[in-house]
DNA sequence: AAACGTCCCAACCGCGAGGTG
DNA sequence: TCACCTCGCGGTTGGGACGTT
């Protein structure tokens, strides 16, 4: 097929970015909520009707990037661990730039996810030697990570509660006396009392804790695979001895985390 | 303090593969 | 067989945050 062919055939597929209407650039938190409302109910797939049923101004293509890089529940955010870049070395030795297929062995990663971690991490040790080994850098390094992993604390809280608060949505048809407000208290109180976790095994101790004082929620097998996926990532920490949590440390992750219930 | 450089990541773009009628 | 549609992949870019000079 010829370029122009396959233009045209995007331009109608993935919708026509000559067409008026459709946003581009940064998601908003009401966007993000309307695509995962879509995927809930529909199911990944069928980008192309996000537009038409989720009332959402983003083409097919934008949504499903969004969705596999940013809203998929399963994602493990935060930093790359070092068990992780060793698997990432070792596959792009083996694969080259074949990001998906690198991806696929490291799950809760993104190929968009692994691509940038090499480009910034070894592209430019492939190409200018051990430049970038020097004291300095390290000592940068050092620093960014000790305030990132700061930042993964706090992050790591408000996961705890928004993962917790989501199995409580799920469940609210099946636990009719479930107050909004004993979840919001339980959460307004968790963080001004300061009594969230401070490592990964307080951490799993305290999210489950909190789990099992609502036992109805905890009842089900289903229910307590769902939960258990959403703590898996603290495993690896555990194996790695790394208390690093796995959350996004970046702006947008934060600007998400801050304000989307569905963000976890 | 400000200019500049670097890091980092979300998002976009172009393209190709595979499916379908 | 062909045209079109859907999806996924890899490359690239834009821009904010942070560090350095």
């Amino acid at each position: 097929m010829s370029n122009w062919g396959v233009m045209a055939a995007e331009q109608l597929s993935w919708g026509s970015m000559m067409e008026e209407g459709w946003r581009k650039g940064p998601w908003t938190a009401e966007e993000d909520r309307l695509l995962i409302e879509y995927v809930k109910l529909h199911g990944e797939g069928r980008w192309n009707s996000v537009a038409r049923l989720a009332g959402l101004k983003r083409n097919g293509k934008s949504c499903r990037l969004r969705w596999v890089n940013y809203l998929r529940p399963d994602l493990k955010r935060g930093q790359i661990t070092p068990n992780e870049e060793k698997v990432i070395i070792e596959l792009h030795a083996r694969w080259g730039n074949r990001w998906s297929t690198i991806a696929r062995s490291l799950p809760g990663r993104t190929d968009n996810e692994i691509k940038n971690y090499w480009r910034t991490h070894f592209k430019k040790k492939v190409k200018g030697g051990s430049s970038d080994n020097s004291e300095k850098s390290k000592a940068r390094l050092l620093r960014r990570q000790q305030f990132q992993q700061q930042q993964q604390q706090q992050q790591t809280q408000l996961f705890d509660m928004k993962k917790f608060m989501s199995l409580l949505d799920e469940t609210d048809s099946r636990v009719p006396i479930l107050p909004q407000m004993i979840k919001q208290d339980s959460a307004a109180a968790a963080a001004t009392t300061n009594t969230f976790p401070n490592s990964a095994d307080d951490h799993q101790i305290f999210v489950y804790s909190m789990f099992n004082n609502y036992s109805t929620v905890a009842e089900t097998a289903n229910h307590e695979d769902i939960f258990w996926d959403g703590l898996w990532n603290l495993d690896d920490h555990h194996v790695n001895g790394n208390i690093n949590c796995s959350i996004a440390t970046n702006k947008a992750s934060l600007h998400a985390s801050a304000y989307n219930p569905f963000y976890y």
